[in-house]
DNA sequence: GACAAGTTTCCAGCCGGATGGAAAGTTCGT
DNA sequence: ACGAACTTTCCATCCGGCTGGAAACTTGTC
């Protein structure tokens, strides 16, 4: 499989598909004789973990770190998991700050719900999309 | 105030203050006679503002245009009523991915901890996160 | 009146995660 | 045999959000 068919399964760029090799995310792939990079299909098994392990909020850096210790055949899971407990605590303070910034953002929007609309004639007061 | 003192209050660097002013996050402060930023206390406020904005994952041209709406302060009209509106269904969105991301890694985690380290040998395939 | 610490402006560079484009080579369909 | 579509490498650029450093100035302390 050449590395638009490739790309086309996985839903990314051939790009994006060579940027990865660079940085270690996919192995370099068997070559064609003609020096086009030839995937088998565990290469897209990969590129969809990669994009499944992208949208939990793993940073590619850390998503190489899990696909290392994987290729190294190693026989424990405890990078893994202690990677996954870091970014568990992680996600948990981020949902936290969102849910304050929320109620910040209610309490705006209720006062300007509350506003008398005819105070918005003056065009030059409502200063939020125009500025 | 001097902005090492607002920097620190904030739990920001100074650098961080003056490119704040440079997009229009903060207001230009007034200046002491040699020249020193001179801030008040509102300045604080609105980058712990920021800080919580930010860390829901809103861009810093995003929170411009909300902290123009408080800015605006006792008046709307329907453009800012819009705006808000629409910043706090992202939001919700955004919580609720993060949620769905927070079940999917707890499922993972769980699913670590109760494994066999003994299982986790087959190269092509991390037990943990494999789908 | 010296010296460190703080501040000023300005310009450069870094990071992650790609994306763009040029110039050259290859493969496929007709 | 020709052209389009694809692939190769390499280098550049983008974006947001800072961060670093230089050179000059101000302020506070001994």
């Amino acid at each position: 499989m050449k590395i638009g068919e490739l790309a086309e399964q996985a839903d990314v760029s051939t790009k994006t598909v060579r940027y990865y090799e660079s940085i270690g995310l996919l192995a370099e792939p068997a070559r064609t004789p003609s020096g086009y990079r030839d995937y088998d299909h565990d290469a897209v098994e990969r590129l969809r973990f990669v994009r499944d392990a992208q949208a939990t909020g793993l940073a590619l850096a850390e998503i190489v770190s899990i696909l290392e210790l994987k290729d190294a055949g190693s026989t424990s899971c405890q990078h893994t998991t202690a990677l996954l407990e870091r970014h568990l605590a992680e996600l948990d303070e981020q949902i936290t700050r969102l849910q304050q910034a929320r109620a910040e953002l209610t309490g705006l929007a209720d006062r300007a719900a509350r506003l008398d609309p005819s105070s918005c004639t003056d065009p030059n007061r409502c200063q939020v999309i125009a500025r």
